[in-house]
DNA sequence: TACGCTAACGCAATCGATTGCAAAATCAAG
DNA sequence: CTTGATTTTGCAATCGATTGCGTTAGCGTA
């Protein structure tokens, strides 16, 4: 028995002279070991350097003390991690999944066919999922939801949702964004965003909300489908700008989109703000450090990650969490000719 | 047998009339079944939405299909995933790692007592470990890597290392940034870092010999500690400011220091880089959009991580990989008076 | 029909922990 | 010294898959 790879648990049984039985309960601070025989144990098992098994603890106990984050896939399976918006959200719901103990597990998606939600769960790799983005897959998520209830998604609320949410005001945040610009004396704007996705016709939605109140007539020629990737969104605002389409303003509903746009408004000599207002979405960390800084509309993700992991663990002890909704805040800053940022 | 929770690999059996062995040899495509016959379980599996539970196989295999990447501590327990060098890094480690079929777990050292990464280790929840950054860590590092092969660390590569590291010419880096503050003319180069840190140290190492080598002499009092958060490096710029040494130039040892150090000589009403140039390190990619634009010292990480990835991967196959060392690149924008980036 | 050989398949042990239940030890009181 | 109550401890089943080894089925040949 020297070298016989990690030391098991009974390994340290042997070593105290007692039962695995007495081991295991004594390492889980189990009072039905006199506590002066625990600490004992715990001395023994430290020293011998013992660590438990996960894979049979979990196997056991059918638990996992990991919570899985699954980032979105339908619209671009290809980078992972590139946005920016996607990091953070992970950064901050690691966090917040850290400080209660649970490890985090990434999750990607390469299977998109059918079941693909149902096979993250069955793997039972953890007790719990987020969901970062509804994607095109509301459906799907709406299935699972039904049977399995550990789970909280990031997006918005759909009509005929099961499955509990978190996510700003879409329509609200919109619809604040295009009234600044209104506000400004803007009146061509134009959007750019891909519709097939929830959370964007929301958006879009408010944008239309917005005109409407304002009485201005809807030119389809100025919404624009625009990607989230950083090289499609350029290409798709180089086409409005070369369409000929008269414009003054754009809502992208991204800041990466925004940011793309007012590269390629430069590129093609159109000042910002002076001839084109540009709003973004998100408010990314870039956005206060770009040139000029961007307006863009505000969601908390501090506050999201930690709405979202509480409703998680609440639903893990088998409360029945609702949806939530945030407020998002319009931060103004020079790409639309409004103030600067204090 | 109606709902007895989700199905188990004997559920199948028993639709697909064979025995357990069978199915997991089905399963895992083993040419000991026919191939008809092989699909035919498959399909059967499939549709009763059988999915294998990991912690199971887990446990009899002795493999996770999981790869553990560890962030830093030592300096900064707090905030885990503020820094945006180390969320960058982690993006780009996840695609390498989720591209070869593996999952990534984020493991978070609350316990920095001795042995923490032994407890890592031997909890037996990844089949290999990335650690982000060697902090203090050197001699933990060290003597894990005796014994745990499957295992490559980001960071310098340092005197009397065994375990397989991956990083950038640290030397060499910091040596072509101060060399090209000299070429600007600029003789009194300030140094904001922390010495403590190997990787700094290395900086600091290639700082001194640009120094000799243009046969300037080292004034201490140039030397400042600053630490990676934005807020304390501010605070260092600002003592370094009020102290009334005179310096024409700032070399931070991370983008973060420097953008720091730049609204700190802003608000002291000091010009960047007409009084005083500055270099950082890393090329984050907020330095680009920074006013003004930041110089600094780039390191390739989606090279660095694709290369950590392919060294994990050989070395978890039993080879024996050798570390490597990336050639960093300065890239020249504006705030140390050079010409803009194209 | 009998025999040998290979291709398919299943039995049962195994991975390393947790825990219900019952046995053993301890103690107090009669 | 018994008896009963209570505290400690350990046996053995269990979680759900994988796999070495032995058995059975199937086929060709003599």
């Amino acid at each position: 028995m020297a070298d016989d790879g990690p030391l098991k648990m009974a390994d340290v049984a042997r070593l105290a002279k007692v039962s695995m039985s007495t081991v295991s309960r004594a390492l889980a601070d189990n009072p039905l070991i006199p506590e002066d025989r625990r600490r004992e144990i715990q001395r023994i098992a430290a020293e011998a350097g013992y660590v438990i098994n996960q894979s049979a603890r979990s196997l056991r106990m059918r638990k996992t003390q990991t919570i899985g984050v699954v980032f979105p896939l339908g619209h671009d399976v290809g980078q992972l991690i590139s946005d920016p918006f996607f990091i953070e959200m992970f950064g901050r719901l690691a966090d917040e999944i850290t400080t209660r103990g649970y490890q985090v597990l990434l999750c990607r998606v390469t299977d998109t066919s059918d079941g693909w939600l149902n096979r993250i769960i069955q793997s039972h790799r953890q007790d719990g999922l987020v969901i970062v983005g509804q994607s095109d897959q509301h459906a799907a998520l709406n299935q699972a939801a039904e049977s399995y209830h550990p789970l909280v998604v990031w997006g918005g609320h759909l009509s005929g949702q099961v499955y509990c949410s978190v996510g700003t005001d879409n329509i609200g945040g919109a619809r604040r964004a295009v009234d600044h610009l209104l506000g400004l004396g803007r009146k061509r704007i134009a959007f750019l965003g891909m519709l097939e996705l929830p959370e964007i016709s929301l958006r879009y939605e408010g944008y239309v909300r917005a005109l409407r109140a304002a009485g201005i007539e809807q030119d389809p020629a100025l919404v624009i489908p625009a990607h989230f990737s950083f090289e499609t969104a350029y290409e798709a605002a180089r086409e409005l700008i070369e369409s000929g389409t008269a414009f003054d303003a754009i809502f992208a509903t991204s800041d990466i989109i925004a940011l793309a746009a007012i590269q390629a408004l430069a590129a093609a000599g159109i000042d910002v703000p002076g001839q084109v207002s540009v709003v973004g979405f998100d408010d990314i960390a870039i956005a206060a450090q770009s040139t000029p800084p961007l307006t863009s509309v505000q969601q908390d993700l501090a506050k999201g990650a930690k709405t979202i992991v509480d409703l998680l663990f609440k639903r893990m002890a088998g409360e029945d969490a609702p949806s939530a909704t945030l407020l998002p805040k319009l931060v103004v800053r020079k790409s639309c000719g409004g103030a600067s940022a204090a």
